[in-house]
DNA sequence: TAATAGAAAATTTTT
DNA sequence: TTTTCTATTA
C-alpha cells in the first residue's frame, strides 16, 4: 500500500542501507533475537518460519497463527540479515492486511518498521511497478486509476461509438467480459477465438481493443491493468524483470488461495530467479473464485514449484472443540480441497454447542437474534464481541430494523463505502480534472454538477470536437468557446468553468492542498448546491465532504491524496461505541468475535441459487467454504438460523433449511425447538409480522432498549460526534434510522411542529398524503395510498 | 434545459 | 421493495 508517509518513488534513490554487520545492523538483530520471537512459535509454524530458502507453501487452517507466521518470517528474514527490509516483497489482499503486518513487523523488531517499499497490495504494488514504467505501457507515470463506476461509463461510450444498442449489450456486462480477461492475463490480443464472441455478436474483442485504446488517451488504467500491465512489461522487458528479480531476494503472499492467473503469472515470473517464495493461504478458506480467484493455484503449488516445502498449520488457537468439529465436519464434504484438520489443545466443559434454530419469516429471525443479543449482553458481554455474519447485504435491513427498535447499538460493515458516495466522487472528480486536465471522465461527471446551463446537447457537441481533433473534453471546450456553436448561455458557462480551472490549476502550485480543495468546493458552487438541498441526507453529505477535506491532510500533496484514495478502498474508521457488527460473510474473513451468528440459512439463499446455476458443483463447493468461514470467525459462540419464509424482490417465498444445516455433525449442534419466546402477545400468525401497522410509539418504555436509550441520552450518546461516526461505515439508510432513536425519545417532551395542518408531504414508506392532525412532532397524515398513520414529522419532507 | 412522474429493472460477494 | 432510467412537459 501507499501510506501517506511513502517517499516519492525516484529509481535508484534507495534509503540508506544500515551497513550489513555495522552497529545499526547488529543492534536491530540483537534486539529482535533478545525478543525471542522463534520461541514462540509452536513447532509447525517454527518450521514455516525456518524455511527461508526455495518455494514453501504454508496451509494456515482458520485461526492457525497465519499473520504471526508471515510477520515473524520477516522479522527472521531481517534478523538475520537475509534481506534488507527493501529486498522483500510482501503482497497481501486488503490494505488492512498490508498494514496489520507492518505493525506487527514492528513489534517484533521493537520499532516502527521502515524502509518495507514493496509489503502491500497487489494492486498498489502493480501500481508502484507501473508508475516506474509507465511509457513500457503507452501511458504517463502520473496516470489515474480509474474505478468501476468510471469503467462502466467509458465502456457505455464505446458501446455507443460502435453503434452497438446498449440496451441489448449492457456495459455491465461488458466490464465483466474484460474483467474475465483481465484477471486470466489476457490482451486484448491474446483473447481465444471463441471466448471472443460472447458479446455484441463477436464484436467482444474489438471493444476490449478499443477501451485500452481509450485508455492511454486518457492516460488511465484500470483495476485489472494494475495487474495486468505490470505483467506484461514483465514479459517483454526482460531487462526489467532482471532488475526485479535482483531487488526481491524473497517473496511472501498472502492469502495465496485469493490469487487469480494473472496475479500467479506476475509471481511465478518474480520468483523464477530465486525461487524464495512463501505463500501462505488456506484452500478452505477460497471464497473469491466468482471474480477469478483460482482455487487451483494453491492446489497446484507443488507442480508449479518443485521441491516446494508444504507445512501445515492445524493447531487452532481461537475456537472451542464444539466450534471446529461443526466448521470440520460440515467442510469435509468439499472434495476438492488439500484436507486439513483443525485442532485445539482447549478443554473447557462448559463450552456451547453450536446452536441451530429456525423461525417465522426475517423479521421474527430479527427478532430472535435480538433476544439472543441482549441476552449474551445480560451475561456481562459487550456487543463488540458479536457479529451478525450474512450472505447477501439485502439480509441486514430487518437486523437494523430491529435493533433501531430495541435501542440497540450495530454498525454496518463494508456497506456503501465512503469514497463511492455521489458528493465524494463530484469533489474528487474536480480535484482529478485540476490535476490531470485530460480526465475526460472526470470532467464530464461534474460540467453541470452544480446545474450550470451546460446540459446533454452541449456535452454532445463538446464529445464530437474532441473526437474529432483526438484532444481532451476540456481542450475541445477551450477551442469551442471561441465559436458560436453551442448557444451563448452555455458557452458563457463553460468559460466561467475553464477560467476556474486554470486558477485552481495555478493554485495548485502556491497554496497548500487542503486549502486549495476547499476553495474549489466553494467556488464552484458544490458546497452550496448541498447546502441548498432540502433533502435529508443533505447535512451528511456536506459533513462527508467537511471528512474528506480533514482526511487530505495526511498527505503532502493533491496527487499523493489521488493515488491513494483511488487505491485504499476500505475506511476503516475504527469505532469506540460499543456495537454489533453486521457484515457480509465475505467481509468476515480474517475477523473474529466471540459470539457469530449466522442467519439466513436457507437453500437459494446460502447456498445462493444464482451461484449453483452459474458454476454448479464448483460453486456449491464455494459456498460451503462460505459457511466454513463463518463458523471459524466464533470464538466461542455460533448460532445458524434458518426462516421458512422469506422476502425478496418483495415477494414472499418459502424457503427450506439449507443443506449445510444437515451436513453439521450432531455431536457438536445444539438444536433449539421453536420457541414464540418474544413478547407476550401471542403473535404467531401471519399477519402482524408481514404487515408491519405497529406504531413506533406503542413501545413499552420499560423495554432493556428503551432504558437504554435513556442512559445513552443521557451520556450524549446520540450527539453528533456518534452520529457522525456512523456515518463514515454505515449508508445513508442506518444513519437516519440512529436519528429516529432520537427522536422517539424526544416526542415525550412534546413542543410545536413545523408543520402545518393540512400541508402536503412526503414520507419515505407511505408516499405523499396531507398533514391531519398534529400532535407535538407526531403528526397523523392521510396518505394517498397507504391511508391514515401516525408518523413522526422528521420522517416526512414538504411537498 | 430542468423537473417530474411513471415504468422498468435489479438485486451477492470487491481489490 | 427499492432504485434507476426514460420520456414527457413546462
Amino acid at each position: 500500500m501507499t501510506g501517506p508517509a511513502s517517499r516519492a518513488i525516484i529509481p535508484g534513490d534507495e534509503p540508506p542501507a544500515p551497513k550489513p554487520g555495522g552497529i545499526a545492523d547488529r543492534a536491530r538483530g540483537a534486539r529482535a533475537a533478545g525478543g525471542d520471537y522463534l520461541a514462540k512459535l509452536n513447532p509447525e509454524q517454527r518450521r514455516a518460519v525456518e524455511a527461508l530458502d526455495g518455494p514453501v507453501l504454508v496451509l494456515a487452517g482458520a485461526g492457525t497463527g497465519k499473520t504471526r507466521v508471515l510477520t515473524t518470517r520477516i522479522a527472521h528474514l531481517l534478523a538475520t540479515g537475509r534481506a534488507r527490509p527493501w529486498e522483500i516483497l510482501a503482497v497481501t489482499f486488503t490494505n488492512k492486511a498490508a498494514r496489520e503486518m507492518k505493525h506487527r513487523i514492528g513489534d517484533l523488531i521493537g520499532g516502527v518498521l521502515e524502509g518495507m517499499e514493496w509489503l502491500g497490495t497487489f494492486h498498489s504494488i502493480g501500481a508502484k511497478i507501473l508508475r516506474r514504467h509507465a511509457e513500457l505501457a503507452g501511458l504517463k507515470s502520473g496516470f489515474t486509476i480509474l474505478d468501476t463506476d468510471d469503467q462502466i461509463r467509458l465502456m457505455k461510450q464505446i458501446i455507443q461509438a460502435a453503434g452497438i444498442d446498449e440496451k441489448r449489450w449492457p456495459a455491465r456486462q461488458l466490464a465483466g467480459h474484460i474483467d474475465h480477461w483481465k484477471n486470466k492475463g489476457l490482451a486484448p490480443k491474446d483473447v481465444p477465438q471463441g471466448d471472443g464472441h460472447v458479446f455484441a455478436d463477436g464484436r467482444g474483442v474489438k471493444l476490449y481493443a478499443a477501451y485500452q485504446a481509450r485508455l492511454k488517451v486518457l492516460n488511465a488504467a484500470d483495476f485489472g491493468d494494475l495487474i495486468l500491465e505490470p505483467l506484461r512489461i514483465l514479459r517483454e522487458h526482460p531487462d526489467v524483470l532482471a532488475e526485479y528479480h535482483k531487488r526481491f531476494r524473497y517473496m511472501l503472499v498472502d492469502e495465496y488461495q485469493d490469487t487469480n492467473v494473472a496475479q500467479y503469472l506476475w509471481l511465478r515470473l518474480l520468483a523464477q530467479e530465486r525461487k524464495n517464495i512463501c505463500c501462505v493461504g488456506d484452500d478452505d478458506q477460497s471464497i473469491y473464485g466468482w471474480r477469478g480467484a483460482e482455487v487451483d493455484n494453491i492446489l497446484r503449488f507443488e507442480k508449479d514449484f518443485p521441491g516446494a516445502t508444504v507445512i501445515r498449520l492445524e493447531r487452532n488457537y481461537r475456537s472451542t472443540a464444539h466450534i471446529l468439529g461443526a466448521a470440520s465436519h460440515l467442510i469435509a464434504h468439499n472434495e476438492s480441497r488439500l484436507g486439513k484438520t483443525l485442532f485445539t489443545d482447549a478443554v473447557d466443559p462448559e463450552a456451547a454447542k453450536v446452536s441451530v434454530a429456525s423461525s417465522w419469516d426475517s423479521e421474527e429471525e430479527a427478532r430472535a437474534v435480538g433476544e439472543e443479543i441482549e441476552q449474551l449482553q445480560r451475561q456481562g458481554h459487550t456487543l463488540n464481541e458479536i457479529a451478525i455474519l450474512v450472505r447477501a447485504s439485502f439480509q441486514m435491513r430487518s437486523f437494523e430494523d430491529r435493533f433501531v427498535t430495541l435501542g440497540l447499538n450495530y454498525r454496518v460493515i463494508g456497506g456503501p463505502r465512503f469514497y463511492e458516495r455521489a458528493e465524494i466522487r463530484d469533489a474528487l472528480a474536480y480535484f482529478r480534472v485540476v490535476a490531470q486536465p485530460a480526465d475526460d471522465l472526470a470532467f464530464e461527471r461534474i460540467v453541470n454538477t452544480p446545474r450550470r446551463g451546460i446540459g446533454d446537447t452541449t456535452v454532445r457537441l463538446l464529445h464530437d470536437r474532441a473526437r474529432a481533433r483526438g484532444v481532451p473534453l476540456t481542450e475541445a471546450a477551450a477551442e469551442m468557446i471561441g465559436t458560436d456553436e453551442i448557444n451563448a448561455r452555455a458557452r458563457t458557462a463553460i468559460r466561467d468553468l475553464l477560467a476556474s480551472f486554470d486558477r485552481w490549476r495555478e493554485q495548485l502550485e502556491t497554496l497548500p492542498h487542503t486549502e486549495l480543495a476547499e476553495i474549489i468546493l466553494e467556488e464552484s458552487g458544490y458546497t452550496e448546491m448541498w447546502q441548498a438541498d432540502r433533502s435529508a441526507d443533505a447535512p451528511g453529505r456536506l459533513e462527508n465532504l467537511k471528512e474528506l477535506v480533514r482526511s487530505m491532510e495526511e498527505f503532502d500533496s493533491m496527487a499523493g491524496f489521488l493515488e491513494h484514495i483511488s487505491l485504499v478502498m476500505d475506511t476503516d474508521s475504527e469505532a469506540s461505541a460499543d456495537a454489533v457488527s453486521i457484515m457480509t460473510l465475505h467481509s468476515a474473513k480474517g475477523l473474529e468475535f466471540d459470539s457469530v451468528i449466522l442467519p439466513g440459512w436457507e437453500e437459494g439463499l446460502f447456498p445462493s441459487q444464482r451461484t449453483l446455476d452459474e458454476s454448479g458443483r464448483v460453486g456449491l463447493e464455494e459456498e460451503r467454504r462460505l459457511a466454513y468461514v463463518g463458523i471459524t470467525r466464533a470464538r466461542k459462540r455460533a448460532y445458524i438460523r434458518f426462516a421458512s419464509n422469506r422476502r425478496i424482490h418483495g415477494l414472499w417465498q418459502s424457503s427450506v433449511p439449507s443443506r449445510f444445516v444437515d451436513e453439521l455433525p450432531e455431536a457438536h449442534v445444539d438444536v433449539v425447538e421453536e420457541s414464540n419466546s418474544y413478547g407476550g402477545y401471542g403473535m404467531g400468525s401471519y399477519g402482524e409480522s408481514r404487515f408491519d401497522t405497529r406504531d413506533p410509539f406503542q413501545n413499552t418504555y420499560s423495554t432493556p432498549g428503551w432504558k437504554r436509550a435513556q442512559k445513552n441520552r443521557s451520556g450524549g450518546g446520540f450527539d453528533e460526534a456518534s452520529q457522525g461516526g456512523y456515518g463514515n461505515f454505515s449508508g445513508p439508510r442506518s444513519k437516519q434510522r440512529f436519528i429516529e432513536g432520537d427522536l422517539v425519545a424526544k416526542s415525550v417532551v412534546g413542543g410545536s411542529s413545523i408543520y402545518e395542518t393540512g400541508e402536503r408531504v412526503f414520507h419515505q414508506k407511505f408516499g405523499y398524503g396531507h398533514i391531519a392532525t398534529i400532535d407535538g412532532n407526531k403528526l397523523t397524515i392521510d396518505f394517498d395510498k397507504a391511508g391514515r398513520k401516525r408518523v413522526l414529522d422528521s420522517f416526512v419532507e414538504r411537498h
